[in-house]
DNA sequence: GCCCGGCCGTACGGAACCGGACCGACACGT
DNA sequence: ACGTGTCGGTCCGGTTCCGTACGGCCGGGC
């Protein structure tokens, strides 16, 4: 029987901490850490999916293509989650393409070993399926916020979900990223983010962005950040 | 042993039509049908979900609301669906209300029941996690869909939707429903229905509406519409 | 040192849609 | 026959955001 020390760190993903010590020990004997560089694609869209990638230091959008080039990010995946919801449903492919915007480490898990646990363990399938249910709740928020809430406060709701998922204050992201993954024009976010600068919530300089003051971005963005995040609190657990 | 004559006829709901005879049997015994009248209220948003439902000949809206009391439809239930996903994924209320958009028989299966036959089969549970993935691509196509494409698109893509879920070619609704649930006001609705109108591909006339040329319509649509019909397809299986 | 590419600020006409409003048409109950 | 409530057509000014474009700034490579 192992003791805790031969189980290494506790994993910093939210969903594998809060797995029994059996069950933890089982999966981290399989998983492959990898270091994930910006932009490198995990999951293309509608393609096999290969493997799934636990989160402990990086983050990774979730990003729907629309035809004539179009892109909309409809969920951030972090620490709290995992990327490859898909298989858990039953399905071999994913709809989304999976594409890092903050570089760290994952767990990477094939397919195969991945099915082969999730046969073993009960506790581990209601686990993820009670995040899959999150991850709904997100991308629901996220239909409902799009369009109908102004760009500034979606762009306050992004700068916060990604500073829950993000290391520090700061991260590295550009204005023409931002503002693919909201479906606007570049110059939109500009705009929009100039304002929050001028109002001391974020700041920003070619390429890197950071949070200067939570609870004022907390009140410039909608009320879809509270409740996705509530639901992540109730369903997943608090970080 | 059962005979099929003593099963009834067989259901019309797709997912459960797709399950083996011993496991439907099981289910259609605890079953009991409700005949759910236009805009009856099966969950209230938030609320704890008391029974799950599997629409027969009715058509059911998930609405997400917005504070402000605007709401959005994310998503819409007819026979290739359930309407209780959350209690599948392991939580015990739904963050969206569910509303009757077109009158008829669902079969309805209390909390409790549906968790005994969830534990007891297999494939009800595999056959219902698939649905939970396709309930999500739609969703997920949702969110990218608004506000990138024009409303009168999205009406279209939402009458051909509900023209795949309605028994006929006609379906009671009105412009101020239309309105709330693509989030736009009732005169923008007023105006590309009437377009679409002029065109043919459509016609209506206080709360009635109907499908006068799907091709048509399938045209004016933007390409959500396909995408999410072919998740369906593929992950429940066709009609 | 100079050029080039990535990144951001800004501007302008126009499209889509909002918020609010008014009116006519129809259905229904009395 | 009449009032009442629902439904849909239309109009107006205003706002958000688009499409496009130009220019400035910074860093890195030759």
């Amino acid at each position: 029987m192992p003791g805790p020390d031969q189980l290494g760190p506790a994993p910093r993903n939210r969903l594998l901490a809060s797995l029994p010590p059996d069950d933890l020990a089982r999966l981290l004997a399989r998983f492959e850490p990898v270091e994930l560089p910006l932009r490198r694609v995990l999951l293309g869209a509608d393609q096999e999916i290969d493997a799934v990638y636990f989160p402990e230091t990086c983050m990774i959008s979730m990003i729907a293509a629309l035809d004539g080039g179009d892109a909309a990010e409809v969920g951030l995946v972090g620490r709290e989650g995992m990327v490859g919801i898909p298989l858990l449903l039953g399905s071999d492919r994913s709809p989304t393409e999976a594409m890092c915007q903050g570089s760290g480490i994952a767990l990477r898990l094939s397919t195969s070993a991945f099915r082969e646990e999730m046969d073993r363990s009960l506790v581990l399938r209601t686990t993820l399926l009670r995040y899959a249910q999150a991850f709904l709740e997100q991308v629901t928020q996220t239909a409902a916020c799009n369009g109908r809430h102004l760009l500034e406060q979606r762009l306050a709701r992004w700068m916060l979900m990604a500073h829950d998922r993000a290391e520090g204050d700061a991260f590295q992201m550009t204005h023409e990223f931002l503002a693919m993954m909201l479906g606007v024009r570049r110059a939109g976010i500009s705009v929009a983010a100039g304002t929050l600068q001028k109002a001391g919530l974020i700041r920003y300089e070619r390429g890197r962005m950071l949070i200067a003051d939570r609870p004022g971005l907390e009140h410039a963005s909608c009320e879809c950040y509270g409740v996705v995040r509530r639901a992540y609190d109730r369903l997943v657990g608090p970080p």
